[in-house]
DNA sequence: CAATTTTAAGATAAAATAGTATGAAATCTT
DNA sequence: AAGATTTCATACTATTTTATCTTAAAATTG
């Protein structure tokens, strides 16, 4: 039941890097934020290239150029980060995947399934970067298990 | 967020495809039901293998044979078939897998996905195999979107 | 014994995911 | 203006996972 994919959580991870080194409120430097956190600069890049397009990110070229965070971290949920790199249907997959479901005779699972992904959702929705940033501390960003 | 594999759903099918069928109190033919459903036969095979050890299956090879459910639909619950066919540790997965999660410091994401998790299987656990097929049709079984 | 049918292991193919390479565009410094 | 720095954009390659096919063995029937 793998959850996000590999390039959602370098994205978030490397958010709550951004956020964490905010107080400087400058732009951040991805090759930086690649070698902190151990993550593939072009593939990082790529990543930020999403969040920035979606106007989570600002970014700035040249020198002392980089990466900040284009609203403040409260104003940005976990869901509209997750939805960017994942996919906007992220949250639409059915559970079985039969034919004619969800309408005449769905499967049994089909309610719990609906409002199951509803609550995962509004979940998701409800926690801002703020908050992630708030409880996570800094060297748990490096390595994954 | 695809949550079941293929291989997963195709078992479940098959499964409820043997349900309805039961009536007959006869080992199912396994070509016949990759035909019916139009899956793979040596792939319901294969996974069909993993039910029988499990001992949700019982099979009998030679003429006439077959599978056929080994307990009563009622006492096979959706967790079973799922954990047997993705894996025992198909709940155990973790959100984000920062390191020395879910110890000291955990993710504000930890404690809710934790409760979602156990949500998610608890349900899983309530509804038997019964319950599945009582609610779905047989024709529904075939083809997928 | 011959035909049927599940079991078993392994090879192959397809698809999804992850990572790399390259060059262009924007910006700064001098 | 020249040259260095840094993001942007696209395309390509590699790796991993998932799905399917091949082949052969074991059990059962007649
Ligand atoms: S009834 Fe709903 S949950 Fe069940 S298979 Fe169909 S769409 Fe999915
Ligand atoms: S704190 Fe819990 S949910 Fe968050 S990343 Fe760690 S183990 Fe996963």
């Amino acid at each position: 039941m793998k959850v996000l994919s590999k390039g959602c959580v370098y994205g978030l991870r490397a958010l709550l890097y951004i956020v964490s080194e905010k107080p400087r409120e400058e732009y951040v430097n991805i090759r930086e934020i690649s070698e902190e956190l151990d993550i593939s600069f072009h593939f990082l890049t790529k990543t930020f290239q999403s969040l920035t397009q979606k106007g989570i990110l600002r970014s700035y070229r040249g020198p002392n150029g980089g990466v900040t965070l284009d609203r403040p971290p409260e104003e940005v949920s976990l869901a509209e980060i997750i939805l960017t790199l994942e996919g906007e249907d992220f949250f639409d997959k059915c559970l079985l995947g039969l034919a004619g479901c969800g309408q005449a005779a769905p499967c049994p699972a089909h309610e719990f399934w609906i409002a199951h992904k509803a609550e995962l959702r509004a979940e998701f929705e409800r926690t801002s970067l703020a908050d992630m940033g708030r409880k996570i501390n800094k060297e748990k960003l490096r390595l994954g298990p």
